[in-house]
DNA sequence: GTCTATACACCGATAGAC
DNA sequence: GTCTATCGGTGTATAGAC
């Protein structure tokens, strides 16, 4: 009678208590950087000893990896939550799913070396933890066949391009625009290229 | 009558020697990857003392700069070896030195890391290693001046675009050439927006 | 000048007491 | 589950041999 609930608690408080390491951790690469985070830090802000950590992960890999699926999950989470105006043309969906992924990535730069960079040593995301990441170029790729583009080679033009605008941004002017201006110039550029229709309601200028 | 000709020795030993530790440095580097390249594996290699290495260079990011300089350089003479037919169209130009930084990145992971993407902690290019680096943009940018391309967008969305096509083939498709299809295309896709004319010589098929 | 030996502070990780 | 103690490894500072 007292069992059932006292695991259940048990779990429970274990869950938090990951959650809350995962909290730190980001807090810490957000501060020093991604590759600069040490377990020690973590430990001290969570008020642990650093080999206590490995009682709730088996390795300081392991944390990036829970990181990784959480960095994820959270761009699902913000993609889904976009309003998609039901008029929208087909360019503007095209734009809403760019300036999202970009200003998403572009917000955090020890997130994005996590989500798009090789940029830890020994780091390989674990299949579980790759899930949030594989969804989420899923639900990109469906989107582009409700755009009438249904090729492969096309979803990769898109990935690389943007992903190449957001990764100069971050690496050759942190904190600017110098190419975020250049997000919905990229976008209509490959919407010409996959002969999108032209927006309708307003004549390009000139 | 001894000490000049001394001291051109010495320097030229001098130099010999860096040049030896930021070889072996590069051979390293590849082997075991970029971030895992260690003073004393280095060291060993070329008959030292991890310290020794002190004397040639003031910490190991230092070893890091002098590669980093030495992979621009070597790509800034990639580019002047690579011919250009005299007779080559606007387009035949592009696709040319896309594919030559898009080769030139994808045949070294260690060596692109270092060039193109923030994969080291702590380091950044000291000024004087940047020099080749903004040497090659500069080469870039007059060549695309040379197309009657003028602005700096227009190049940003180039490097962008090939730098992304690039990170992404050796993230994801590492050794493949998934990635390394699309740049034809892409650059075709650029020339059309920037409204280079049509290569003339064959019509479009279809 | 060039290299070595030693040492230090820090890291991730493990073992075992409580 | 958390602790202390410790291990092997890292970059690096320094003192001194040659």
């Amino acid at each position: 009678m007292l069992e059932v609930p006292n695991r259940d608690r048990q779990a429970e408080r274990r869950e938090a208590t990951r959650r809350e390491i995962v909290d730190v951790a980001w807090e810490v690469a957000r501060e020093k950087g991604l590759a600069q985070l040490t377990l020690r830090e973590v430990a001290d802000r969570v008020g642990m000893r650093a080999p206590s950590l490995y009682t709730h992960f088996s390795s300081k890999n392991a944390i990036y990896d829970a990181m990784f699926a959480d960095a994820w999950s959270d761009y699902v989470t913000t993609v889904e939550q976009v309003a998609r105006p039901e008029d929208a043309t087909p360019r503007e969906v095209l734009r809403l799913i760019a300036n999202t992924f970009f200003d998403f990535a572009v917000a955090d730069l020890a997130r994005n070396q996590l989500m798009n960079q090789r940029t830890i040593p020994g780091f390989e995301p674990t299949p579980e933890s790759y899930g949030p990441a594989v969804r989420a170029l899923e639900m990109f790729h469906a989107e582009m066949v409700g755009l009438g583009i249904h090729g492969q080679e096309e979803v990769d033009l898109c990935v690389a391009l943007i992903g190449g605008l957001a990764d100069a941004q971050l690496a050759n002017d942190p904190g600017g625009d110098r190419w975020g201006r250049l997000v919905d110039r990229a976008v209509d550029m490959v919407a010409d290229h996959l002969e999108l229709p032209p927006d309708s309601s307003q004549p390009p200028e000139e």
